[in-house]
DNA sequence: GCCAACGTTGGC
DNA sequence: GCCAACGTTGGC
């Protein structure tokens, strides 16, 4: 099993929206790495959900439910797209500054290389980020 | 609105 | 293959 982090602004599509919609179709990735990682996902991973430029914090889980398959928001053929579905809305955010001020998650992909939309997340980094949306 | 990081493009 | 120019993302 694997972990990874999905970014999303708000304003284009937000935790809100996705659990409304119980289902969604994460396309549009237009970066290589970014698509590698979808491609490296696999049904049942899980992913942290966050929201981007406004909130800047990690609001849930999501998982995949279907692993990556041609983009259909585009005529180029080397993009996907991976389902996902929601799992929990945390009950207490994890916010970027919060991350930030955790000696444990320094080297976090989220802050290595933010302009990335789609992270992966070392096993412990994400226990870790469950632990701190758990606790206050 | 500014700027840093970084990916992409195109000239050579 | 190098590198400058430019575009995009996202934090502040």
């Amino acid at each position: 099993m694997n972990y990874w982090i999905i970014k999303s602004e708000p304003h284009k599509y937000a935790w809100e929206k996705f659990l409304i919609d119980g289902r969604t179709h994460w396309d549009g990735v237009r970066n290589y790495q970014a698509r590698n990682n979808l491609q490296a996902m696999r049904e049942g991973d899980l992913a942290l959900f966050y929201h981007s430029n406004e909130g800047k914090e990690i609001v849930g889980v999501a998982k995949v439910v279907r692993e990556a398959y041609p983009d259909t928001s585009s005529t180029e053929p080397q993009w996907v797209m991976v389902d996902f579905a929601p799992v929990e809305t945390l009950p207490k955010p994890v916010t970027l500054a919060a991350i930030k001020a955790n000696p444990d998650l320094q080297n976090i992909g989220l802050l290595r290389q933010s302009r990335l939309s789609v992270i992966a997340l070392k096993p412990e980094e994400f226990d870790k980020l469950l632990l701190m949306a758990h606790t206050d």
